[in-house]
DNA sequence: CAAGATTAAATTGTGTGCGATTTATTTGTA
DNA sequence: TACAAATAAATCGCACACAATTTAATCTTG
């Protein structure tokens, strides 16, 4: 900002841009997965933060609210009424802890177990198939998390 | 699948977790995004999605809403609630085409114009200060809009 | 043990997003 | 020129997503 005053404007102004298109990529791709999984989806009647949900409890069920809440990053006020509509397609239950009356533990019923099978059979992978760099877009996850 | 079948459904198997994995970095960086560009346009009073609007126009003055959703991937169902959002902050105005009657022209009042200034000092880039790796994530969202 | 602090979910209000439909206008064509 | 097809926005219903607040239970501390 000193000798170069034009030229350190210009990389900033350059940088921002850039910023822009980047920030702008990860917002229109994420766009285009709820597309994708919507589709993908549609025979399991769920959608994609759903289908995150069962995800995370097929790996292990008896979580809490929160517990969830930690793993996807998302907030009660987004869970419960989620969670609701899932109780509602009879795929989990909700119950206080008898321990901790505060908290509420969610768990499979047979039937939010079976759909696993289902959802394996859902053929391709979404985002695989496009054979991009995978290893660098976690590391950017990572970093975005900071 | 014929002689290697336990192979290559493990194959499979290991695809589609990493095809989650990967999917779920792009969900929660988005998250993240939203969440820092909440932030980051507080003093602006809008929100990533308006700003997107307005970066468009600021490019462009005088578009249709279609127009911008092709800019975007957005559909009308989307735009016309926000851009009325953004007229009741008379940041811009719609006006029906009179060349084409079915059509709404968006055009930017003298404060939408006024607030691109201010978009430009807010003070540091978003995703280049994390120095990832940029040009892969472009890639990936061309790959993702097939 | 009682009162305030903390914690876990739920609730409320606002703003995306999109599919499906509707309304109004324009285009195409018989 | 009339009338069906196509097009552009808008509307409606549903599902996230989160900030701010509320409710209920538990913990802490005097």
């Amino acid at each position: 900002m000193l000798i170069y005053e034009h030229g350190v404007v210009f990389v900033v102004n350059e940088l921002l841009k850039l910023d822009n298109q980047l920030c702008f990529a990860l917002y229109s791709a994420n766009l285009a997965l709820n597309q994708r999984y919507r589709e993908l989806l549609a025979p399991l009647n769920i959608t994609y933060p759903q289908y995150l949900v069962m995800l995370v409890l097929w790996e292990k069920d008896q979580l809490t609210v929160s517990d969830i809440g930690k793993k996807l990053f998302l907030e009660s006020s987004t869970l419960t009424p989620l969670l609701k509509r899932l109780e509602a397609q009879h795929l989990l239950q909700r119950r206080r802890s008898s321990q901790d009356e505060r908290q509420v533990l969610i768990h499979l019923t047979e039937q939010g177990k079976a759909l696993q099978e289902q959802a394996e059979q859902i053929p391709e992978a979404v985002l695989s198939a496009t054979e991009c760099d995978i290893e660098q877009l976690i590391e950017l996850k990572q970093s975005l998390n900071d």
